[in-house]
This record gives C-alpha cells, structure tokens and sequence, in this order.
DNA sequence: GATGAATGAGGATTCATTCAT
DNA sequence: CATGAATGAATCCTCATTCAT
C-alpha cells in the first residue's frame, strides 16, 4: 500500500491530497478553529466548518478530537506560549525612562500580540470564560498573573527612579492593562461594531493613553510650553 | 380542592395557574431575562427558561415579547439605554468641577449599571455579536452612541471651562470607556478568574482612575512641571 | 343590569358595542369564517382572525362553535343552500334553443354563484373535502347531485328537441361541469397565479365556451358563413 | 451482532440502520414526500413524516432538501416538470391530424401525471397556493407556464394546418385545460364525492371530450350547416 | 355571557457525534 | 486512517383551546 502512495507523489510531484501532511493535521485543525472560534464564538462554529477549512472530512476531525469542547480547549492551550521570558529579559536591559519603557511595551504588546491572532485568544477566553471555567483558571495563570507581573516591574522601575509617583500597585497594574483589554475587544468585535467616526488607530490610542496615563487630562500652564503634545482641538 | 388552592396561596405565595397578571408579567419576564442572558449568553439561553424563572409558560413569554431577540432589546432598554435621558437631565444640570463630574459619571455608571447583572449585557455583547449582527447593531445605536455622546459633553464642557487641555475628542472618549469595559469584563469573568491578590475594587479603582486620568501618574514636584519630562529621547 | 343597558343604548342612540347584536353573532362569525376559509385555507385560518374580523374575541368564538372543525363545518351548511328550486322552475319554462338555455344557464349561475362569495365553497370543499369526508357527502348531496340533474335536464331537452346529438349523458354533465369548475378555481387561486397574459374573463370565457361545446374547434367550410363568431386570430 | 443484522437485511429485506445509499435516498424521499403531500397536503405533511415513510431519520432528509418548500419543489420536478421536455420533443416530430395529436397529447398527461400521483400536486397547489406563494409562483413559471405553451403549439400546429378555426389563443387554452383540471379535481376528491352513477372514467372522458372539442354537441345532418343555429335571438 | 391572558402540544430545522465503508 | 452519510436531541415559535375574571 505505501508503494503507490510513493509513487504517486514522485510521479505527480505534489503529493496526494489526503496524504500530504498527516502529521499536520492537529495543528491544521487547530489553526483553523482558532479562526473560527475567535470570528464566531464557540457555539457558533459549527465542527464541519472548522473541517471544511483545515481540508479534511468532519470525521477526521473527531478523529483527533473527541468532541468540540476538546478541539476548543486544544486550541486554547496551543495559542498561549510564553512570550513572557522574552520580553523579561528585554525590560531588565531597558535603560531610557519610565514613558519610554510604557511605550516601548505597549507597542511590543500590541506588535506581537495585539495586532496578531494571538489577541484573538485574549477574547475568546473573555467570551467564552464561564463556559470553560479550567481553562479560564489555566489562562489566568498562563497569561494574565505572568502580564501584570511585568507591568508591577515597570511601574515599580518607574517609582524607583522617582519618575512615577508612589501608587497602589494592584491599581496600577488595571490601569495600564484597562486599554490593552480594550483594544483587544475593539479590534474583535469590529465590522459588527462599526461606526466610522469613532474608529479606533490602535497604535496613536496606545500613545494617547501612555501620554494621558502619564500627565493627565488637566489642563496646566506648562502646557502652553508643550507644542509637541498631540492634542487636536476638537 | 379549593381548600388546598387557598393554603398554597396564603401560605406558600405561590400563585395559583392561570394567574392574570398582565402588568407585571413583562417586568418578570425581563428580569429573569436579564438574569439567564447574562449567566449563559443569548444564543444559550433557552425560552423556556426565562418563562419558568419568571413563572410562566413558554407561550406566555412570546405574548409579550415577540421572539427572543426582541426579548434580547427589550432588556438593553430596561436596563441601559433607558437610563440614558436622566442621566443627561443630570449632567445638563451639573455644576462642579469636570474632576467632580467625571467621578459622579463613573460612580453613577457603576451603581445602577456596572455593579449590577446590567454590566453583564455590555460582556454578553462583546461574546455574541458576531453572531447576532442585528443585536450588535442594535446595541451600537441605542447603547454606544448615547454613551459616547454622554462621555463627549462631560469632556467638552470641561474644554470650555479651562479644565481639560484641548484633546482629540474620539480618543479621549476611549480612554473613558476602557477602564468601564475593563470593569465589566473584570466582573463577569470573576470566579474563573480569581486572583486574589490582584482583586480589584470597582469603587477604587474608578476613583483612582480618574485622578490618573485628571493628572497622570508622573512624579511632580508641587506641581512644577519637570521640562524634561516632556522630552522623547527616542 | 337591563336598565343600565337600555339606557345606554337609548340615551347614545347607538347600543354599547357589546350588546349591539348579540343575536347575529353566530351570523356574523360564519361570515368572518367563509371569506377567511376561502381566502387562507381551513389550516392557515386562525381563530383570532375570525374573531377579530367578527368584531368580537376569541373567547367568544369558542362560546358559539365548539372548535374550529365545528366552526368549518358550519360555514359550509350555512352556505349550501338551494338555489335550484328557482333554477329548476325557470327551466321549466324555458322557450329558447338550447344555445340559448345553455348561455342563459351559465351566465344565470356565474351571476348567482360563480362570481359571489357562493363560489368559495365551492373551492373551499375541494380543498378540505379529504379533511372533512362527511361535510363533502352533504356537499355531494345537496349541491353536485342537484347540480348534474339540471344540467342533464337542459341536455336531454337538447336531445329531444333534436338540437343535441344523442350522447352519453353522465360524460356530457362533466363536459358541462368542467369550465364551471374551473372558473372557480382559476377565480379562487387569483392573484398567487397571476399571469397577466393567461387571465380569463369569465363572462367571455363561458361564451366561447358554449360556442365551442356546441360546435366544436375544427374548421369547416360553413365557417366562412357565420361572421359573428368570436374568433381574434392568435 | 452480525448474524441477526445478516438475517435482518436479508430475511425481511429491512435495511441496517445507517445503511449509506446516496444514490438511492433521494428518489426514495421524493416518492413518500409525493405521496404524504397528496394525501395531506403541504402545511399537514411533516417532515418526520416524510422521513420515516423513506426508511431515514428527519435529519437525512435535510441532508438532501434544504427545507420542506425545496422539497416540495423537488417532487413538482420529479413528477410534473420534468415530463415536458420530453413531451415537447414528442410533439415536434408528431405527423398526424391534430384530433389525433390532441388525442395523444390527453392520453400522454392522463397516463403520466392524471393518472398517478403526480395529478395530486396540481389538487395541492390549488387548495395551499395561498399559503405558499412562493411556491405557487414556482408552480406557475414550471408548471402552468410550460403547459399551456405546449398546448399552443399544438392549437397553432392545427390552425396552421387548416384543421382548426382561428380561435383567441388564451381562451382556447383554458377551454383545453379545464376537462384536465376537472379530472384531477374529481379524482382527489375521490371517496368523499362518491356518486356511483355519475363515475367517470378519464379515458372515456378524455376522449368524449375531444371529440366534442372538435366537432361541438350540435346535431348536424351529415356535416351540413343549419344556419339558424347561429341565430341568437335572445 | 364575554373577555383575553395563559397554556402547552406540535413541528421545522440545525448540528455534534457516530459508524459502516 | 479517513470519509461523509446518517442520526436524533435540542430549540424557537405558533395557535387552538381553556378558564379566571
């Protein structure tokens, strides 16, 4: 039985269809459920479509996968990979100031994860939380503690060098993950959500919010000394 | 068997079958409504179920209410938007300082929404819209809009009064949603993803959040403004 | 409690609506109940329509008509009544040709029957008769039987006075009966069916009828003879 | 397991449950689904109904027609429709006089659709159309469109030959196919409209009726014209 | 008698899951 | 291993009928 499978492949230079990436399938699968899942919600994506799009029949499907909700938390494990170590290392070398460093990790946040697929998971666990209550835990632990452990040590760098004030950390940690859970939900409900004049540019709101998380909303006289801010009057 | 009717009655307060009740019927229904949307999502909740929590039969239900969805808008109306012209009488009247303002809007917001299964609306949203477009558009006009639109006056009155720098009026409306969103999504995905230590608490947070957002977190010395805190290096 | 009411009803000139026609009520259901029946079918009639278009409520309905079966078959006895006595009279003392008894009878019944609401029952038994076996009996009995004897007494008289030629008289009835049938339906199945191009007159329609049934579609040489026929060339 | 599932399929000729027959599955739900309509009518069949009558499980027949209304559409094609092409062709290369044609053409609609099944669904449609515009409308452009455009041609094919006289093509066409809708009438009302003596026999019927299609009820002494027939003196 | 609020059985359709091939 | 035909539980909504007022 291999011999012809061999030689379709050679003769035919691609590979037939059904065998071409055996081993591949899961995460094929899981790829495609993954869009799915974010674009639909769990209940919506129905187990054929998820089929229909990794290329293979629903059967094989439940093949790797013994029912959705097992497809569902695979793909919710497979997605959160610790990008954390990366990103410690980084900030323990980062040597400008405090709103540099916020900006500087705003960005890579929304750079690696935001503006990826990666956010997607960020959604569908808010969305789908109460239904996978262990996955929520396992996401709680895998991604969030870890996230605003970094976010503690930036602050806490900040307060050091008496460049931010004395604040109750807790606090300041939801502060600065508020507008990245925001931009998150913004970007996943968009095109159901749309209205034109208020859309979002995920990266000037970022600077926005760096700026008005770190100077305020307050109008002062220095102002007046501050051209570059980007305010624009109305 | 009358006998037993009248025991159940007096005794029990349970109502007898067949109850005529037709004022207070959609008000059941509503918040039982409330109730299970919010605990398991619209497409979730089963019509049955909100007709036995509010103690009628299924057909009951769609004699009020003529399908689901609109049983769906008819809670958004009760619970939110509805709020809206009050609130607007509010602030029309308000006379304190935008910083006052801004935390009796929050602090109003959070009692007779945030706190309560209302809140639990804007995260059913978030998980659902895709799926139920029409709702999503729905709630963009009737809950969005007027908010946004509530969230613009309070800035702009605090840009007239001298209190709050000229400021690009569409982002700074985000920067006021974020952390209400991040308090619903916070909430409703509370007990999955407990995390004791870092538990917030909404009234704090809200109050916290406002200072922050008045002044920022930078360090100033009595108010001085530091130049080179102004300065991007990058 | 009379005294109130004859008051009322004297003093305004109008009775109070509820009393106005207490005793027509029944008349005025059938009547709601035919023209609904007709229209929608006896499946697709809902019982709050019938009601409604009675002016009373559903409650009401069911006070006077056990079900919607008993209600169906009330409309239908209420509507077979007998028009052929009179026709039957008349026949008698016809003078004319048989042509002439033959167009005299159809329009007589497209008038009479044909073109009012009469002729609903008729449609309305050929599509409920395999719901209601024993109402299309009392239909057979009383409307198709008496039906096919005049019919048969008009051919017959043909026959006799060597007019007709001698025919099988139970086929000749059909040959009778069918345009009469099929103007019903066409009549009746109106407006779903619209094809403007197709649409019968059926005043022409049973004159030309006639001419054909009586001398038939082929050519002949007498043709050339008889200007007045109706013929418009395609 | 197997030894009785063996005796099963071949004793009683049972099929296995989850037998695959994709192939044979649709003819076998078009067959129960043309035989419940007729019976029953459309709004009354249920498709569990169909279903189970076709030896398969509600949700096959879903597999194969995407609603009840497709379903419906599918048996029109099966059974009515679908003849025309054929019969077109038929008609095309047909040599004899066009009484013959006429004749062949009756006897063709008799056999294949009048006399089976198929003449229920023009019975259905008459008594549902209302109901289901849609497909009253589909009944009209695949059916009755098609129809009468055949039976022109076979009037024009006899004028054009000089065996018939000009006629209105329209009121021709419905003269032709009133005898046809009378049958399929007659016969679907069938058993509740029992009049022994006045039975019909299509056949005989259908003959019968050309013939006085053709040459008319009138006596005529040996083809001769007798001219005061034309006189209407009313 | 009259009302109309309340009931609940009934039916089309979807889709996760199974299993014969 | 892979397939995809088959299954049937699940759910929204309708409407004839009931019955407390």
């Amino acid at each position: 039985m291999s011999f012809p499978k061999l030689f379709c492949e050679t003769a035919r230079g691609l590979p037939a269809k059904r065998e071409r990436r055996k081993e591949a399938r899961p995460g094929e699968l899981l790829a495609a459920a993954l869009e799915l899942f974010v674009e639909k919600g769990f209940a919506a994506t129905r187990a054929d479509e998820v089929a229909k799009r990794a290329g293979v029949s629903k059967g094989t499907l439940f093949l790797y996968f013994s029912s959705k909700e097992e497809l569902f938390k695979a793909v919710v494990r497979d997605n959160i990979s610790g990008r954390y170590p990366g990103w410690a290392a980084e900030f323990e070398a980062f040597e400008g100031s405090t709103a540099d460093m916020l900006r500087y990790a705003m960005n890579s946040w929304w750079t690696s994860v935001g503006a990826t697929k990666a956010s997607g998971i960020s959604k569908l666990i808010m969305s789908e939380a109460s239904n996978f209550p262990e996955l929520a835990a396992f996401y709680q632990k895998e991604v969030i503690e870890p996230g605003h452990a970094l976010i503690r040590r930036i602050l806490q760098r900040g307060i050091d060098r008496g460049e931010i004030r004395p604040i109750d950390m807790t606090q300041a940690v939801h502060i600065i993950m508020a507008p990245l859970l925001y931009l998150v939900m913004c970007k996943h409900c968009y095109g159901t959500f749309a209205d034109e004049s208020a859309r979002l540019v995920p990266e000037e709101f970022l600077a926005t919010q760096v700026d008005t998380l770190l100077d305020g909303l307050s109008l002062r006289q220095a102002d007046n000394v501050t051209p570059d801010r980007k305010a624009k009057p109305q």
